[in-house]
DNA sequence: GAGCCAATCGCAAACGTTTGCAGTAACATT
DNA sequence: AATGTTACTGCAAACGTTTGCGATTGGCTC
C-alpha cells in the first residue's frame, strides 16, 4: 500500500517538494526540462494529486454540492446529469445529497456540503421548506449558491427556473380553447414558489377568459405520485366531476393517471389530463400525455453555469441574477 | 466571512485546541463541564468541524464515490437513491459521477474518486469497458469497492448483481408458453457480462424447449434507447419477421417500442415485446410490458451496505462476496 | 506525609500541498 | 570588474484537525 506523494517525486529526483508541485502545475519559473523528468517520474509512480490536501492548503475543494428533493425523480435525475457534464469538462466533481423531501435532512445536508467545504451548491428545495433561513451560513461564510426550480421568495442568491405561470398559462388556456369547462387542478404546496406560480397561471388563464373559479376544484398536495392519486380520487368523487385536471407536474399526473384508468374512465373522452415537466414517460402512456416541457438537463446546465461563474470570479463580483427559461407547451392526446 | 475553527472555541476559553477536539467528540477524558462549554460556544459561532482537514489528518474521508454510466437512467439514479439513503444515515455522503458510457471518461472519473480519496467506491461499468485494468489502483491503495450490475468478469473485489441468465431463461420460457416461434433478441454488448448472461439466459431457454437458435434473430447493440430502435427496424425488416422481442433491458425495449407503433404493428397480437428491469415506464405504456424486475433501489442499498462493511473492518479482514439478488418475472400484456 | 491513582488537560507533531520570498548561478551589460 | 538581469529552485510557513504522550491537579490510602 504504497501511494506516491510530491514529496516522494521530490526525494527520487533531488528536488524540493516546491519544485515539483510547480513542476505539475506548468509554472513558467520550472524548466521544461525539469518538468518533463517531474512528470516521468509522477507517471512511473502512480502519482494521483491529492485533492484533499489540496482543498485544505487552498480552503476550497473542486467539489460542487447538489442537494435535491429526490434523486430518482426524472426531473432531478436529468438534471443532476446535466450538472455533472459540464462540472466535469470544468474540472470539478459532484457530491449529491437528497432531501427526501425533508426539511430537517435538507439541514443536515446543508451542513455536510458546508463541512466539505465544497466550491459551491446547488439547491433544490424540499417541498416541507418553510423557512430557508438555514442558508444564510452560505452568505456569512462566501459560498455562492444557485437555486434551480424550486425556490423560494425569501432567498437571496441567483436563480434557474422555468417561467412557470406562463407555462401553466398556457396549457390551461389550451384546455380552454379545446372546450373544456371545468377544469381541475391538483396543486402542490404553496410554500414553493414552482407550485404557487402554475396555480397562478391556472387561475389567470381561467378568469382572463371568463370562467369562474371553482375552489373545491382545487385539490392540494405535494409532487409526488402518491400526492396525484389522492387528488385525482378527491376529484373524481365530486358531485360534479371535473372535464379536465391539469397536475402541478408529470409525476403528479401519473398518479392521476392511474385512477382515472382505474375508474374505467376514458382519457380525453370522460375526462382530459394533464401534468408538467414532460417526462420521458409522459410520451409513453397511452393516451400520451400533454404536458409542459421543462428541459431538466438545460436547466441543470444553466445552473451550474451561473454556479462556476460565481465561483470563478468570486461571489462578491457577480450580481444575483435570476434566469427563466421558457417553457413549451407539448400538446399530446390526452387533452 | 469568519470561520470559526477549533482554535477559536479554545482561545474563547482558554482551552487548547486538542481538549476542545475531544470535547465534541465526547472523548471520556474530557470532564462534562467542558463538554457543555465547548458545544455552547460552537453552536454560537456556528462552528462547522472541517470535514477537509478531517480527511486530511485521517487520511481518510467520509466519502463514498459512485461511478455509473449515466445518471438519468432509471435504474441507476433509482440505486443512486439506494446507496445515499444508506450512506446518509451511516454518516457518509456521495460523490457521483458519470461515464456517459466512456471508456476513458471512466479512467477519469476513478482518478478523481481516488484524489478526492474517497473511503471506499461503487463501480458499475461503461459499456464501452473491454479492459478492467484501471481499477488495479484500488488493490494497491486498500479502497473498497464494490461493483453492481455491470459487472466483469476479470474483476477482484465485491459485487452485486441480479441473476441476469435466471430472469431471461424465465422470461424466454414465458414467452415459449405463449406459444411464440420465434423469438428474437435485442442483446447487449458481449463485453459487460449481464448481456452476455442474459442472451445465455435467452439461448438455454431456447435450447431446452426443442427450439432451434436463429442467429439472425439476434442483433447486438448497446443499453439505450436508440440500440432498442436500431436493433427493431434491423429486426422487422428481416423476410421472416419474428413473433416476438426480448430486449437486454427497459430502455432498449421502449426504444423497439417504439419503431414497433410507428410500423402500425400490434402489441403482443402482431409482435409480443418484453424488457428487463421493470423502469415504472414499463408499467404504464399501452399495452404494459412484460418485464423482469431488479429492485434497482435494493441493489443499490445492498451495494453500499456491502461497501460499509468493507469500510468498517478494513478492505483486508473482508472476503469478497458475489450477491446475486433474485428477480421477479413481471407478466403483463405485451405478451 | 509519602505515595498513588484517577481525572483532566496541554504539547507538539503530523497529514500533503501551495506560495511568497529569498537565494543561487550563469550570463549579459556597462 | 562591478553590477544588473534572467532563469531556475529551495525554504519555511501555513491550512485545521487528531492523537500519543506527558503534565498537572486534587483527593485518597496507608
Amino acid at each position: 500500500m504504497f501511494r506516491a506523494t510530491i514529496t516522494d517525486i521530490a526525494r527520487e529526483l533531488g528536488l524540493s517538494a516546491s519544485t515539483v508541485s510547480r513542476a505539475l502545475h506548468d509554472h513558467p519559473d520550472i524548466s521544461e526540462a525539469t518538468k518533463t523528468k517531474v512528470k516521468e517520474i509522477a507517471a512511473r509512480l502512480d502519482y494521483f494529486p491529492d485533492s484533499i490536501a489540496q482543498g485544505f492548503k487552498k480552503q476550497r475543494t473542486s467539489t460542487i454540492g447538489i442537494i435535491v428533493p429526490e434523486i430518482q425523480h426524472h426531473f432531478f435525475s436529468s438534471a443532476i446529469s446535466g450538472i455533472e457534464d459540464l462540472a466535469y469538462n470544468a474540472g470539478f466533481t459532484i457530491m449529491v445529497c437528497q432531501s427526501n423531501e425533508d426539511y430537517e435532512r435538507e439541514k443536515l445536508n446543508l451542513r455536510a456540503m458546508v463541512s466539505n467545504r465544497v466550491a459551491g451548491l446547488l439547491v433544490s428545495l424540499s417541498q416541507s421548506t418553510m423557512d430557508v433561513s438555514h442558508f444564510d451560513i452560505l452568505k456569512k461564510r462566501k459560498i455562492p449558491v444557485v437555486f434551480f426550480d424550486r425556490t423560494h421568495e425569501d432567498l437571496t442568491g441567483s436563480q434557474v427556473k422555468v417561467d412557470d405561470h406562463n407555462g401553466a398559462y398556457q396549457l390551461v388556456s389550451h384546455l380552454i380553447d379545446r372546450g373544456y369547462k371545468h377544469i381541475a387542478h391538483i396543486a402542490g404546496p404553496s410554500n414553493i414558489l414552482i407550485g404557487r406560480e402554475r396555480e397562478c397561471g391556472y387561475r389567470d388563464a381561467l378568469i382572463d377568459r371568463g370562467l369562474t373559479i371553482d375552489e373545491s376544484l382545487i385539490v392540494r398536495g405535494g409532487y409526488r405520485n402518491s400526492d396525484g392519486t389522492h387528488g385525482a380520487e378527491k376529484l373524481l368523487a365530486l358531485p360534479k366531476r371535473p372535464d379536465a385536471i391539469f397536475c402541478v407536474n408529470d409525476p403528479v399526473a401519473l398518479g392521476a393517471y392511474l385512477v382515472i384508468k382505474q375508474q374505467g374512465l376514458r382519457i380525453p373522452n370522460d375526462i382530459a389530463l394533464a401534468g408538467f415537466s414532460n417526462n420521458p414517460i409522459s410520451a409513453l402512456i397511452e393516451p400520451p400525455l400533454t404536458t409542459v416541457d421543462q428541459m431538466s438537463y438545460d436547466i441543470g446546465k444553466s445552473a451550474a453555469a451561473l454556479l462556476l461563474e460565481q465561483i470563478e470570479k468570486g461571489v462578491d463580483n457577480v450580481s444575483p441574477v435570476i434566469l427563466v427559461k421558457k417553457t413549451k407547451l407539448i400538446i399530446r392526446k390526452s387533452t
